[in-house]
DNA sequence: CTGAAAGCGCTTACAG
DNA sequence: CTGAAAGCGCTTACAG
């Protein structure tokens, strides 16, 4: 029961040899192949070998070389979280943390590890997009894709199975996603502003070339029709972009007694707007927000928004990966919305 | 020139078997061993076996398996990034955007990926240590490390490089470290507000469990010595605590003419709870944060601070981890900080 | 400059 | 239940 250790320049010169399985079966008295079955779930292993076996593993401190593993696997066991924005938007957006919280727990379960990367420069974009096809991860969750960026195209072309967040604009056919029905809650927030009274309602759309910015800008149209373009402003999603489109709204249109803002980070915007022009929320102008994430309700007063089901919508975007990744064809899921009446509306 | 496809389970059904290097060789008419050397630099590879290997990767739509290049190299190409902390505080601080911003864009330059990790729960701690160590990266960049906090100890005995922002306590010795020189920071600082006038200086410090929480504190005593213990307040680095701290100061020490709160964010709570209390900044009561990060220019009145040098210490750990990587031993980093004086003192 | 060969550390039929 | 062996896709001395 000698354990030969061989002198390996490891390339390193500060870590001991690293133990391989070798050396924990020689220390087990057992094949190679014993201890890769006890790893592996622990099917047809003897009692007395698995108990040999585990002590070996202690005493060895061995670690298992994922790379070897996932050379024969063709298994790397993490996938890739690619939010594929500026990254201050990582940070200022709650969105994000909501649903990376969301993913990283539903695949926690699986016991695969999210990675986080920032595609926030077109020369980064081409390094993910290397590194997440060289095997690195099984798939890729796209967080926040916009028409016309390549990165989808890419790693769809490379083979690589991929969930987008949202519904991806040209793709919904060929791609996996999930969405919550953003048509329908923009539906839901514009009938209650109406419901309420309010007849001169104005807009702050997402970015049009997302699947949020156009679908809420049509259910808005679902039930307004093809309003006053002057009641209708983009913003891209920042706070300042909202305080921006409500100023410009409340240039163009100075008549309206509501604003449905596509996102309550915008909202929060909107509302710093609406106080420096000195009119009140939500006497004087409603202001309805989409997301239900924590600045609705840090916010003065709190916001009546949409509720975005980011725990359900981050375990189906897993689960949807998941099948991808056992080579199930493409789906899509539509999570409904919710209306939640607070002070802002 | 027939390249051989067998069917291959890939585990996957939906992309087809995936080029090897081999394939490229039999395409390009050259020994798999060229194929590598081509991909490797370039060195001993002539004119034309080079450009019918381009055009073989090109046809092919080659991707290096970066498992297999790793087990036999027994290097990943990448570095985790790990935050030891609940998920908020990535989002809601700041200082870690900058830090974030700046190991990608000095790791980038040396073709290495950065993975970002979340280490919010101890299962998380756990699987991370488990995930980091079984070679899926060359080392680890631990972000805001605690005492106490076993994660360190366990990635030093696993033999992985490590490089720690800040000074870690209780491993000053053994473990690579890039830091600012928060105690001397704090005596500027300090040293500031009593240049101005004010004699009643209270402080709101970092957690005690982290070196910018005891060397600022220490700074701050180095120029008023063991001052009253009423002007003495920790937080926990978040607004909040901030905000929370600040009200307790006011409670056992109304008289207070100034106050030091240890970093931007916690300053910007304690301007709101000292408007909140009546008290004008910097009229009433002087303000000083550190970091000199995004908030301290959005808060009003604006933040004088101290600069931390984000960039610098970005580059110090990046540089300091590759040369652990490299077998070098342990060093550490002790960057200059400076006053910035603004609105608040 | 080039090819043949050994080997990185695993998993998994296969035969017993 | 167990071991011997093949093979995953690369890199890198080595010999030419």
């Amino acid at each position: 029961m000698t354990v030969t250790e061989p002198h390996r320049a490891r390339g390193s010169r500060i870590s001991p040899a690293r133990p391989t399985m070798d050396d924990v079966a020689a220390v087990a008295g057992v094949s190679r192949g014993t201890v890769s079955r006890f790893l592996n779930g622990g099917h047809n292993v003897s009692r007395s070998a698995r108990e040999a076996v585990e002590r070996a593993i202690r005493k060895t401190g061995y670690v298992v070389n994922q790379h070897a593993r996932s050379l024969v696997t063709q298994r790397a066991g993490s996938v890739a979280f690619i939010l594929s924005e500026p990254q201050d938007r990582l940070f200022e957006d709650p969105n994000f943390n909501n649903l990376l919280r969301g993913c990283t727990q539903v695949l926690a379960d699986h016991d695969i590890t999210l990675l986080l990367t920032v595609a926030a420069t077109d020369a980064d974009r081409v390094r993910i997009g290397r590194w997440v096809t060289a095997g690195h991860v099984d798939g890729a969750l796209l967080i926040s894709n916009h028409l016309g960026s390549p990165l989808l195209g890419d790693l769809k072309e490379r083979g690589l199975p991929v969930v987008v967040c949202g519904r991806p604009l040209g793709h919904e056919r060929d791609v996996s996603y999930a969405a919550a029905d953003d048509r329908d809650g923009a539906r839901q927030m514009v009938e209650y502003l109406r419901s309420r009274g309010h007849r001169r309602i104005g807009i702050v759309t997402g970015p049009l070339d997302t699947s949020g910015g156009v679908d809420r800008l049509d259910g808005y149209r679902d039930v307004l029709g093809a309003a006053d373009p002057a009641l209708v402003v983009s913003g891209d999603y920042t706070q300042a972009s909202g305080e921006a489109a409500t100023a410009k709204l409340l240039d163009q249109a100075p008549d309206l007694d509501a604003i449905f803002v596509c996102s309550d980070l915008m909202a929060a915007g909107a509302v710093a707007a609406l106080h420096r022009a000195g009119r009140r929320v939500p006497q004087d102008v409603a202001v309805g927000g989409f997301d239900d994430s924590k600045v609705a309700t840090t916010t003065t007063p709190s916001l009546t928004t949409i509720r975005q089901p980011w725990m359900r919508l981050s375990a189906e975007m897993v689960r949807l990966l998941l099948a991808r990744v056992d080579g199930e064809d493409p789906a899509a899921v539509l999570l409904p919305t919710e209306l939640v009446v607070r002070d802002s509306a």
